[in-house]
DNA sequence: ATATCCCGCCATTCA
DNA sequence: TGAATGGCGGGATAT
């Protein structure tokens, strides 16, 4: 029990963050994930890749590509890569969206039972047309356990779950929705008072997982209702995202921190974005600032962080050292490292981009030594996570 | 106590 | 088959 939080070596008395579960948030996950990719460089995602450089199980990548493929983020290719499309993607995903929305509402007069579920979208891949049904295996009796049927897996995807839910602030009238309502509202409403009661809260716990990484995209925001002090979620669009036709991710310090790591070229906005950026930690003085822009940068930035002070990656954890990882013809994950430790400058302006530095040599050095097979003295190039020493 | 929602077991689906 | 996916809900945090 709880042996999962307990983990940190904490070897050489040093700090030592406590577990916190905030820091492992899918929110946060999706945040980094995105700023990780949202290049213009980058066009193909390796869900292994993805899984190891920001240091979570691959069951969580899973739980986020799914919700940012429902808004069109990401397109499945393959087994294991995703093709990146980026936040410019999610205006026609949530255009047809809407219209399979609309449709539907017209489709069932009454607001009743049934229909719904129109897998709709453009997604034709899983065209598994070779239905069961005439098949003798069906074992349809509802009775039996659940044999649970391809599309009835589909329909309680977290995928269609999103989307569903994105239908509903799409539609409604009011401008917020609390999670109980939504769980209500998707999927079998009415009927079944019977284990109605656990299937909800069942909803519900997903649709906290949805919510928050489509929070991370700030598609939509957690308020409160008025009245109630229920939380809700309100729908924001895509509005407040772009800027001079680009479209970037709104959170700017990951963005920051990945460009820095990369050392990729940095546009005229983000080079807007950066000079702002730059005077958040020297805070003296801040009065000059062209009010407007920073204080969003702020806000975002404050958002992003949970009110914390730095960019945050879970612990480190590499989920076996799967396999020989088929030949990836992409830049390899152990060379990211390396590249990005030879492309660092000692200047580090940015705390935020230090701790992210240091994390990510800790995280590099735990792996290998777990990868050198317990044998902790093989030598590595990051011996003794001190990056400037590096230099 | 209630609201959140991480975690990872293990059923399914895929190659 | 083994690997890749991803339901699902127990139970640990956050409030």
């Amino acid at each position: 029990m709880t042996e999962s939080m307990a983990a940190e070596k904490t070897e050489s008395g040093g700090p030592h963050h406590a577990y916190s579960r905030k820091q492992k948030s899918l929110g946060l996950l999706c945040s980094n994930f995105v700023s990780l990719y949202d290049r213009d460089d980058v066009e193909t995602v390796c869900l292994d890749d993805a899984a190891m450089n920001l240091g979570v199980e691959r069951r969580r990548i899973y739980d986020i590509v799914n919700v940012m493929e429902s808004v069109g983020v990401l397109t499945r290719k393959a087994k294991n890569r995703y093709i990146w499309i980026g936040f410019k993607g999610i205006p026609g995903a949530l255009e047809l969206l809407k219209e399979g929305a609309v449709k539907e509402q017209n489709g069932s007069s009454l607001e009743c039972s049934s229909a719904k579920i129109s897998d709709d979208e453009d997604d034709d891949k899983y065209s598994d047309h070779n239905d069961d049904y005439g098949d003798g295996r069906l074992c349809s009796n509802d009775t039996a356990g659940k044999p649970r049927t391809a599309v009835e897996r589909k329909e309680k995807s977290l995928g269609q779950l999103t989307q569903n839910f994105v239908k509903l602030l799409l539609t409604t009238k009011a401008d917020m929705v609390s999670l109980d309502e939504a769980a209500k509202l998707l999927l079998g409403d009415g009927q079944d008072q019977s284990n109605m009661r656990n299937a909800n809260a069942a909803k519900v716990r997903r649709l906290y997982d949805i919510a928050n990484v489509l929070s991370s995209l700030n598609l939509i925001e957690k308020t409160h209702q008025s009245d109630t002090r229920k939380p809700a979620f309100r729908w924001l669009g895509t509005k407040a995202r772009c800027e001079n036709g680009v479209t970037i991710a709104l959170p700017p310090v990951a963005q920051q921190v990945r460009k820095r790591m990369f050392g990729t070229e940095i546009t005229n906005v983000e080079l807007k974005r950066r000079k702002l950026l730059s005077s958040i930690d020297s805070k003296p003085n801040k009065a000059q600032i062209p009010s407007q822009d920073l204080k969003e940068c702020n806000k975002a930035a404050q958002r992003q962080l949970h009110g914390s002070k730095s960019f945050v990656f879970g612990p480190f954890n590499p989920p076996k050292p799967h396999k020989e990882e088929a030949a990836e013809p992409k830049t390899g994950n152990v060379s990211d490292f390396e590249s990005l430790a030879s492309s660092l400058r000692p200047s580090y302006h940015n705390q935020a981009l230090h701790e992210l530095f240091v994390h990510y040599m800790e995280a590099y050095n735990s792996w290998f030594a777990e990868i050198a097979g317990g044998s902790s003295n093989t030598q590595h190039p990051f011996k003794d996570s001190s990056p400037l020493r590096h230099l």
